[in-house]
DNA sequence: CTAATTCCGAGTCTTTCGCTCGGTATTCGG
DNA sequence: CCGAATACCGAGCGAAAGACTCGGAATTAG
């Protein structure tokens, strides 16, 4: 039940690109800079993003990215998708549906129900915070800060 | 977002222990023909689960598993964790509190309340299923059904 | 023209998954 | 008491995924 370090990069260089948000685009560089992350990472995480159309870049000096639409209207579920694919606990309930999947239990798949509402209770919970969200909270965090 | 075949399995295993309750020990090959599982490789998840007190072995010929309590009082959470380690979207973000853990970002991490969230999402639905719940639906679920 | 960028594709190292295998200890049925 | 059936244990292993790194081409502001 981990997120793998896509789905976590990629929110994160997303909180940051809402934080400036109507300031003009962002370098990599700066986003990866801000967040401590690898530039050349980021890199291969917001080209699917941008294809996506959450952000939108501008090549050339000074150029850099900018979200696609407002913070308000980008879910952190909608980053997460687009990073790591349709959200699903186990193949059988994936959001995206599986044709003709095959359990390969005698008496039916027992367990398929609790990872459908595990599927739903993720998803509700990642599609309820928005961009938005994030920077409201990160206006109460000291920064530097350790978390235990 | 996906859960391993160690949390699956597991919870198929405890699954088909739960249907039989009460009617003394069910081998490890039995568990994995009716579930369609490797039976060496249930013999590792079985192994934890029996440490954990989920499950009681009796050795020898006609020897098998057991649960260890009732199936209205162990739930698909409690199973998930023992297999697959406390849940935990992000390592910041674990129920097992991580001391010192360092986000690396210069003004704090602005995505620790979104997996705080989504993990605790994640825990309720996880503890709401108990296997007795799982007994209930197994009977709506007609035999060697494709799933879709 | 030049420096700062985005864009692209390939390569690499490590870790985790998902098993398999071989053997030992234990216990029941006959 | 013997043998078959079972639980228990530890090692090993091939494939896949994860997490990057690298080098270079295209683009654009100044």
């Amino acid at each position: 039940m981990r997120l793998s370090t896509r789905g976590k990069y990629g929110v994160k260089a997303m909180a940051e690109l809402a934080l400036h948000y109507g300031e003009g685009p962002t370098s990599l560089k700066l986003i990866a800079e801000r967040q401590g992350l690898s530039e050349h990472y980021l890199e291969q995480l917001i080209a699917p993003l941008r294809k996506a159309g959450l952000v939108r870049s501008l090549r050339g000096a000074q150029g850099g990215y900018l979200l696609g639409r407002q913070p308000a209207t980008i879910t952190v579920g909608e980053i997460v998708r687009v990073l790591e694919g349709p959200i699903a606990p186990s193949e059988c309930a994936s959001e995206v549906r599986q044709r003709y999947h095959h359990c390969g239990t005698a008496r039916g798949c027992v367990t398929r129900k609790v990872w459908t509402k595990l599927r739903d209770s993720i998803a509700s919970a990642l599609d309820s915070v928005t961009l938005a969200d994030l920077c409201k909270e990160a206006k109460d965090v000291p920064k530097g800060m350790y978390y235990i």
